[in-house]
DNA sequence: CCACGCTAGTTAACGCATGTACTAGTTTCA
DNA sequence: TGAAACTAGTACATGCGTTAACTAGCGTGG
């Protein structure tokens, strides 16, 4: 008897319950790639969510903040093109970002040098040192979630996760913009 | 040379640097938990983003509207309650996002027999249809991503995510609500 | 050399998720 | 039994991200 059987239906369950029903009443035929998926989504979120919650918030950054000021610190000077790839995120979204960003007084906006309709991200003394203060905090909490896989896992997670999203030319994947 | 040195800036060159700067210049210590997290979240965000914009944006559904009918499809009539935790969404985000399924046709809300307070979710007829369509894209579009690793790397990464997020006890961790 | 197409960035409208505060039903235990 | 503590769900205000449409600068080829 399963916990999916006794009523008590939790996230694991959950997946041993969609598998068997999937396969067994509808036919569909890639389960683990399901479950696989699933379990990405759900691993990244709850990283993500805990770190946003009790690194980020309490100093009032939000999680996509903190990633824009993360790559702008560390690559310098970036045009927001190039920050929108890096984090992910639309150019719009770094657009809205950086406005209120450059507000608080953490990020610095000016015009690109070489092309007049660029905009050069960098961060202000103030947003340097918060950013060094911050990433304090946010290493730390990175290494008590990194720290119950070992090394080697480590390495071989990141490794599957790399060849997971970069074979991805084999079909075309859409992406943002 | 590498890419991050010619300004060829992308994600792992980034990281690369990301790397080198954050010990060399700063001194911080767990230059592989940041890997690990920035990996795990930039891998789920790219395929989380592919499966939305090409499988259920275009039939009318969000992310989380799929995830909330997925749920609701295969783990039976479920209170509102469950529905969040499985989704790993808030219970507010299951309330609003079922007010929209319902008024779409797809979902129906009933008032709980044992429990006054709680409502139950099930899938409409039409509902169920949809989720049997839609769920025939969502699972050859997974495997597509799924299949550039093989079954048994699959599960490996399988088991590494799993043990990420379960072993989390040792730490308290900031979830939902 | 200039018109057309392309690209960077911004803005606006919209959708969706969050936290908070509230209502109402349930459970506990004195 | 009845008051206090707790829990499920919802309404509201807010914040953030998305797409689409727009502005402005670049660059290419007739």
């Amino acid at each position: 008897m399963t916990a999916s059987d006794s009523g008590e239906l939790d996230f694991w369950s959950f997946v041993e319950l969609a598998n068997r029903r999937l396969s067994r009443e509808y036919g569909f035929r890639h389960q683990l790639a399901t479950e696989l998926l699933l379990t990405l989504n759900r691993a990244s979120n709850i990283v993500t969510y805990d770190l946003e919650a009790s690194v980020h918030r309490p100093r009032g950054l939000s999680w996509s903040g903190f990633r824009l000021l993360f790559v702008t610190w560390l690559a310098g000077p970036l045009e927001a093109k190039k920050a929108a790839e890096l984090t992910g995120m639309s150019r719009a979204a770094v657009s809205n970002l950086a406005k209120t960003l450059v507000s608080d007084g953490l990020l610095s906006r000016e015009p690109g040098a070489r092309d007049g309709r660029s905009v050069l991200l960098s961060l202000t003394d103030t947003g340097h040192q918060e950013m060094v203060e911050v990433f304090r905090a946010h290493n730390e909490r990175e290494d008590e979630w990194a720290g119950v896989l070992s090394p080697e896992e480590q390495r071989i997670l990141i490794m599957l996760l790399d060849k997971l999203v970069t074979n991805r030319d084999q079909f075309d994947v859409r992406g943002r913009n």
